[in-house]
DNA sequence: TGAATAGTGTCTTTCAGACAATATGCC
DNA sequence: GGCATATTGTCTGAAAGACACTATTCA
């Protein structure tokens, strides 16, 4: 594992940070924004909720720890997933120099199932308007998380990542009414939506309840695009 | 430094990666768009052209880290700095596993200086459009780079990082064309750019040449401020 | 036919973009 | 007066926002 060079290049001799991942799941449910958490069994914050995440490992990248770990912890695969922002304060993590590098994902209620080898009372989704007391920097990761999301939803697609692979436009409308907070006029809303080009009718209708059934939508394309 | 069982709980056991901070240091000059580049003394990727960057240290937080090797580097100090984005391939680092925060900070040209104690043939600005051949992934972090700062363009005040604290309006929308690679109609750009709001008049007037002098603006705010 | 949600069009205002003439200073 | 750059306004088209009625299904 030396390198032949050590004497100068060496780069081994320096002390050297931890690094983790750490991982925002973003879902909607019940009309909620929603986040998974996991709760701590281990000293620091024993007890408390916590971002799921961890250990970096030496061969893999960070996007692949970041995926890595979110299957790991929510079963979740093939979902949205970006990175976020680096959080690296020397005291963020009481037991050693930790950088943490939070990435954050977006699934449709559909695409989740957490383990049901685990204990409910450890894991669990919870809505951002009210979360519990957050172990190490997570409270300030989940405020930065939540804003690249609405700032994003402004002008990309991403929204794709918070519905199934076909919805109604109210269903689309709820989404982004949940994550602005504000109510949207619905003529509006689908006029812009649908003058983006982004989305595709489908030839299913929704059918649900005593009214008129809803035409079903896709996104043309669930990778990431910018708009404007 | 194997791992076991036992280092559960200590982090300080497993292996871990270096981490370092790369620096973007953008700005303008002779109407192109600038990065400081050093040339490597060091293998690997030695005599090659790189951005400056170096490891973090254990008691410093990744922006004061960034904040000091610009300083070392470039002398610049009080800029412009924002986190960029973390790199982290397993490979991008022949000696080791490094994962590299990248940032980027804007300096008008007034305000830096090469240290004269540094030989000229090892640091220097190079336009982003004739770039040599970068060390490790840098290539593709300058792209990065350049990428953001033009979406922030449209959407921000940064533009104050880059001018000198007074400033004309057409040496602003020489900024604005030089980054967005366009002409811009000059009607329409001032129109735009006062009605943000963001610029105060100066009392003080451009005198230069035989022609009308230009009334100098200056930013209301040198924080970064988001716009729509 | 009543309840519930889906679906649709117009008007007004605002903003972006195209476009050219006058103003001011120095020589 | 000539030169060089600064400064200014109108028109048009597109998009955003306010606003209310009709359509369809099921019970």
């Amino acid at each position: 594992m030396m390198n032949t060079d050590a004497s100068k290049y060496d780069v081994t001799k320096f002390d050297r940070p931890s690094v983790t991942v750490d991982l925002l799941l973003f879902t909607i449910e019940d009309e909620e924004l929603k986040i998974l958490l996991i709760k701590r069994k281990e000293w620091p914050f024993e007890g408390m909720w916590a971002l799921p995440g961890g250990f970096v490992q030496m061969d893999e990248s960070l996007d692949q720890a970041a995926k890595r770990e979110l299957r790991e912890e929510s079963g979740v695969k093939n979902v949205f997933l970006e990175q976020l922002y680096t959080f690296g304060e020397p005291k963020r993590d009481p037991r050693t120099r930790v950088i943490t590098v939070a990435y954050y994902a977006l699934a449709a209620s559909e695409e989740w199932n957490l383990k049901a080898s685990t204990d409910a009372s450890e894991v669990g989704f919870f809505s951002v308007k009210e979360l519990p007391e957050l172990a190490f920097d997570h409270k300030e990761i989940v405020e930065y998380g939540i804003d690249r999301l609405r700032s994003k939803l402004g002008y990309s697609n991403i929204a794709f990542g918070l519905v199934p692979e076909e919805f109604s436009l109210t269903n689309l409308q709820k989404v982004y009414e949940i994550i602005l907070g504000k109510n949207i006029d619905k003529r509006n809303f689908r006029k812009k939506i649908l003058s983006t080009g982004l989305l595709s009718p489908t030839t299913h209708k929704q059918m649900k309840g005593a009214h008129r059934p809803a035409l079903l939508y896709k996104f043309s394309s669930r990778k990431l695009i910018n708009i404007d």
